[in-house]
DNA sequence: CAGCTCATGTGACGAGCGCTAACATGGCGC
DNA sequence: GCGCCATGTTAGCGCTCGTCACATGAGCTG
């Protein structure tokens, strides 16, 4: 049915590609948001870039390589989201915390590709010192973020910011990887995932002692 | 170093292997504990068995129906360790409870491969009515245990049981999944695993309004 | 502009795995 | 004692990972 052309596109490209790298962290995200951390194929990534299968190893020294690269990109991605969501804690620290955790969901209902590579495709944290620097940045926002909040409470009872930023990074964790995505292999709720994690938080920092008495519901 | 035998244990046994099915499980078992969930393989597990590597498929359909089925067994063990701890909520539910996320964070330390074909290794919860029902189980026991905690609360303001289950799962495996393993690609931590998730129910039932007022601390 | 060099891409290959098909064995019910 | 069929075996296809030796041409150097 095409005149002159049968694959989609392949802008005529020399010996060289020019930035074969970019275009397999493309292509491994592509694959990884379809068919899971496990299907995706350092092959397969090879084809989709339209080079052979051996020249994706003067990128990446084997496939835990490039996912490692890839889950630092989706670290780095994720810090600016919470960034974004956190926005300096304006324009009180509470409203702003709530915008963080659903940006934290949104985060890993919109890219799952990226979550995958970050959380479920188990790469080991110090893969590679980019993605152990990634990964640290984006847990620091969190406990940025904890640290403000705690200045609210009155000085007697403030707990550890570190241990909040783990609370807060751990109960966000869990949901998003247990009841996060529409993948269809997890449990039917009777809310979403971002109200649950919403009055989860709720409640805890209700236990922190921070009566976040503006009420959050829509 | 072995007289008349290279290999450590091959019972005799004649064509037919007799419970290879409870062999490759086991056998399976090992290989994720000690490679991951990835690392598992089919064909290597025949070899631990002892068998062929076309014998699996007579008990197996492929390599996810035999991940799947540990997983069912994992829950299975997983369920009874959770009841065990909880006890009918004896001698009351505040310290059954706590009784509870330690025994949570216990199987997933000492049952990393159990733990791994649950939650890591991308099965989906609904591969066989077994796993499915299996996990169910599972979850009503939290379930249960929830409900005796809330009815402990003045009937003013009791949330719901389901919810309060969905928190309780979702911060024990974020807090399992991000730290409670010690294979070394984590986050070192300033207090353990257990104690971190003690700590994050202790505030989260204080936000309930459980004053678990007697002190927990060992 | 000529020539060199080296990063980048290619083709061929070995080993290992998932899975299927056709064949072998022997435990168990009749 | 016989024969069936669940359970095992061997052979083989197609695929992936990762490594070779080799080809190409972009960009520096003079």
């Amino acid at each position: 049915m095409s005149w002159k052309r049968d694959k989609p596109e392949p802008p005529p490209r020399g010996y060289h590609h020019g930035n074969l790298k970019e275009e397999l962290v493309r292509a491994a995200l592509g694959l990884i948001g379809e068919k899971g951390p496990n299907g995706f194929t350092f092959a397969e990534a090879a084809r989709l870039a339209g080079v052979s299968p051996a020249a994706p190893y003067r990128h990446f020294r084997d496939r835990d390589d490039l996912l490692a690269d890839v889950a630092a990109r989706g670290f780095a991605v994720f810090e600016a989201a919470l960034a974004r969501a956190w926005d300096q804690g304006r324009p009180d620290p509470e409203t702003a915390f709530h915008r963080l955790g659903r940006a934290y969901l949104t985060f890993a209902h919109d890219e799952p590709a990226y979550y995958s590579a970050m959380f479920e495709a188990g790469v080991a944290l110090d893969a590679s010192p980019e993605l152990r620097a990634a990964a640290d940045r984006a847990f620091l926002g969190l406990r940025a973020a904890s640290e403000a909040l705690i200045a609210l409470l009155p000085a007697g009872n403030r707990p550890p910011a570190l241990m909040m930023a783990l609370h807060v990074w751990s109960m966000s964790h869990g949901v998003a990887a247990l009841f996060g995505r529409a993948d269809g292999g997890r449990r039917p709720l009777p809310m979403s995932a971002a109200e649950l994690l919403e009055a989860g938080m709720l409640i805890y920092l209700q236990g922190l002692g921070l009566n976040s008495t503006k009420d959050a519901s829509p």
